[in-house]
RNA sequence: GGCAGGUUGCCCGAGUGGCCAAAGGGAUCUGACUGUAAAUCAGACGGCUUCGCCUUCAGAGGUUCGAAUCCUCUACCUGCCA
């Protein structure tokens, strides 16, 4: 059996650590708490903070304890990033996201058994708290000199950071002393992004009881040419089906880079190491077939959506993609697979540079007409050369549905009348 | 408080009265090649009732036949001096 550290090692998800070999000793001698946090920061999590939940999974499998904090506080508060001050959201909205995220990652880990995972709200041990509390308790323990010499903090220094988002570490490192104390955490994970608030955790238990906890922090995810996976031009990667439906959920990995995807099967996916390897050589062989993204979007999309929504997704996917006749599929798969990709019904039958706005492929006509002058939309897989082309009759067999596409992996439609 | 400079399209960044919907780069999109991959090459890239028209160059007002470019005020930012 192999080590859940060596494990998480071999699937590249050790980017920092503390020292790795007390923590295996501690985990060796026994189940261990550990908790990893997310701020409400949108009304759904996305694909970065689904590496961190599947992390805790695997801790989890190995037989420790998860506890998942969900920043009620933290959250109202803004950790600070390099581009500038963040916008500031009411409590209200703050509170809805913290239901709605408690939802979401609750579906990952499980509730039972001996290492059962809990979950923690930082504003159970904040909200009562008071200033002059704070400022002696933590405050003492933090050096400003030391505050400001961290990376983000010191970007901002010329740019302007406000004092909320400067003391954010401290109720980071907070919510760490507190677990550590009401639960005996002793280990937080997280995205390397978040390195400098959890370290700052570590030191603040080391410095107010004199225990020493560990750290792990897994990579920032990026694509071939090195910049972040999940946040794309066409928007971020959410979990929520209504942010983002399973079909675009499912496209959304199908679309990996062959330079990535047995990175990304290893990270995501509980399939273990060595089938990866195995899948991967056989993508070697035969990269065309794109089985590693097909066994790569099937996981990821069951694992989020489960697997109904996988198998539909899987079929519409076939249905838009394959390389059949449109007419050959059977009008209820049609159907189905059109409006998982997106499609529309209209009251009368639009023109080329209508519908394309329509089915959601163009931002405004001008868009439009310019994917049609430049020979990128197609209708019923057809290459369509006249914006103005009236789309009645073009439905079809009698569905009434009109496959619309835009370049090679934009796919919509709209029904007629 | 004084002096000087800045604010341009998604981002960076040219442009100091007409040739400016505005150079160049990045991002993005499309085509060719392919495999719903990458790389490469080419084109596009404010909007619309699209061979023309409309709205943009921080905001408001003004000068002019004509302004992103000149003037006035306002807001914000940056240096230098107090």
């Amino acid at each position: 059996m192999t080590h859940v550290i060596d494990d998480l090692d071999a699937r590249g998800l050790i980017a920092h650590s503390t020292d790795l070999d007390a923590l295996r000793d501690e985990m060796d001698a026994g189940p261990l708490t550990y908790y990893v946090g997310f701020d409400p920061t949108a009304p759904s999590l996305h694909v970065g903070n689904l590496l961190q939940i599947l992390t805790a999974r695997r801790l989890q499998l190995a037989g420790h304890r998860p506890l998942l904090l969900v920043g009620g506080s933290t959250g109202l508060i803004g950790d600070p990033k390099q581009s500038g001050e963040r916008v500031m959201n009411s409590k209200e909205t703050v509170a809805e996201w913290v239901d709605r995220i408690r939802g979401q990652v609750s579906r990952f880990v499980s509730f039972e058994g001996d290492n059962a995972a809990v979950l923690v709200n930082n504003l159970d041990w904040t909200q009562s708290l008071s200033t002059v509390d704070f400022l002696r308790d933590i405050g003492k323990h933090f050096p400003v000199n030391r505050m400001l010499a961290r990376d983000v903090v010191a970007s901002r220094l010329e740019s302007g950071i406000s004092y909320t988002e400067f003391s954010y570490v401290l109720l980071q490192a907070m919510d760490y002393l507190e677990l550590h104390r009401r639960h005996g955490c002793a280990l937080q994970t997280g995205g390397s992004d978040q390195w400098g608030n959890i370290t700052a955790g570590v030191e603040l238990v080391r410095r107010a009881d004199g225990d020493r906890v560990h750290a792990l922090a897994t990579p920032l995810i990026t694509k071939a040419d090195g910049t972040k996976f999940g946040k794309t031009e066409s928007g971020t990667i959410w979990l929520d089906p209504a942010l983002m439906s399973p079909y675009a959920f499912y496209q959304s990995w199908i679309q990996a880079e062959d330079a990535k995807v047995g990175e990304y099967l290893k990270q995501f996916t509980f399939l273990p190491v060595d089938e990866v390897d195995r899948v991967m050589a056989e993508h070697a062989e035969r990269p065309g077939a794109r089985a590693a993204q097909r066994l790569l979007a099937s996981e990821l999309t069951t694992l989020v959506h489960g697997e109904d929504e996988t198998r539909a997704a899987e079929l519409a996917s076939q249905a838009l993609f394959g390389r059949g006749d449109l007419g050959e599929l059977p009008a209820s798969t049609l159907e189905a697979a059109l409006r998982e990709a997106g499609g529309v019904e209209l009251d009368e039958a639009p023109t080329v540079v209508d519908a394309l706005v329509a089915a959601g492929l163009a931002d405004s006509k001008s868009a439009a007409r310019r994917a049609v002058t430049e020979g990128g939309a197609y209708v019923n897989n057809e290459r369509v050369e006249d914006p103005e082309l009236s789309l009645a009759g073009h439905g079809v067999g009698d569905s009434g549905w009109v496959v619309l596409r835009k370049g090679k992996r934009s796919v919509s439609g709209v029904r007629l009348p």
